[in-house]
DNA sequence: CGTGGAGTTGAATACGATCAACACCGGTGG
DNA sequence: CCACCGGTGTTGATCGTATTCAACTCCACG
């Protein structure tokens, strides 16, 4: 089973003490289905590492909706890094789809000052959520509902598998009604 | 008129030397209206700080049509940072919407290796861009155009004023006629 | 069992896209 | 200096896509 406490340890240039550290304040976690992690307004403290089992993070409008922003798998990791600047309390919650096993990190831990995490690692994870976002803008401005649906199934074949429709609706920006239409469509198209 | 190497300046953590390196490493460039600074495909190597005028990043989807990704006025950076990892060339174009002064910035410097630029500061903006992301897809997602629109007007006062409104229109995700209607209803109905 | 959530289907509706026509400049060249 | 032109924005008619609301089926889980 994949562990980010391995993926950090890879990186050559952090210290043996600073590794130490790090893996005492690592605490491994099981979590049941629909338990929640953090709630909206929280300040962010932990980020999430997925060893098993399936998170997923999400906001809720004015109007009472959820809206996913993202699924996080096996080897994911999830908990709003991007809210973990100062004044910013996190606009998400995060919980878990299935039941789960964890790797809990403490938000010190990608503090720059403390240099546990490589800057250059979390930069790395910031920019690809950036482009991951950037692209799904792009795809709810200038694609219909089908070419999303399909790019979706696509780009993350392994989550159509085991999140239930509804949340895929919700990650698409739709209706339940409108997903299952579609999907009616393209199995009878072909 | 405001300059991001003042900013850096202000790092107290940062060295001279280094200082000094940066700020030989800077250009000052005049560009045209329309002139374009980047392309799709290209090697994100240089990134752009505005001291006057405004510039605009945008994708061309495959239907040919632009998508606003923001507006840079004065004193913003602008330049697909978020593409500034390995093997992900840019997805956006960058052009100017006026006559501008910018400060150009090589790749090179926010190269963490180089450690010229501040990680921090250097995930500061990219967490700040991920926020500013996530809210849009929200928003996308959930509101409808009139609420878009006055969610825009009210967080970019000063850009409404000056770019032209086919270009919101892009960068809400409509097209301009509907915005025409838009704005029509709203100063109908008070 | 039976109960409630998940998914499907259908009818009516709403919102924005598309297409087309036109008004209004701002600039250019005659 | 004016006439023309192209681009920007507006308005209206029509069309298409997704929403909303409602009813129904099917399971999973108690």
């Amino acid at each position: 089973m994949k562990s980010l406490l391995d993926e950090i340890s890879n990186e050559k240039s952090i210290s043996s003490e600073k590794l130490q550290l790090l893996k005492s304040s690592v605490v491994i976690k099981h979590i049941a289905k629909g338990e929640i992690l953090r709630r909206k307004g929280e300040k962010p403290e932990k980020f999430y590492f997925v060893k098993k089992g399936c998170l997923r993070s999400y906001a809720i409008d004015e109007k009472g909706k959820e809206h996913i922003f993202m699924f996080a798998p096996e080897g994911w990791i999830i908990g709003d890094i991007e809210s973990h600047v100062k004044n910013m309390p996190t606009q998400l919650f995060v919980d878990a789809i299935e039941d789960s096993e964890i790797e809990v990190f403490d938000k010190k831990i990608i503090n720059l000052d403390t240099q546990l995490l490589q800057p250059k690692l979390a930069l790395d994870k910031l920019t690809k959520r950036v482009a991951v976002l950037q692209k799904r803008i792009i795809l709810l401005m200038s694609a219909t509902l089908q070419e999303r649906y399909l790019d979706f199934i696509q780009t993350y074949p392994e989550i159509v598998q085991r999140v239930p429709q509804k949340m895929i609706a919700s990650y698409l920006g739709v209706t339940p009604e409108a997903l299952s239409k579609i999907r009616n469509d393209l199995s009878k198209h072909k």
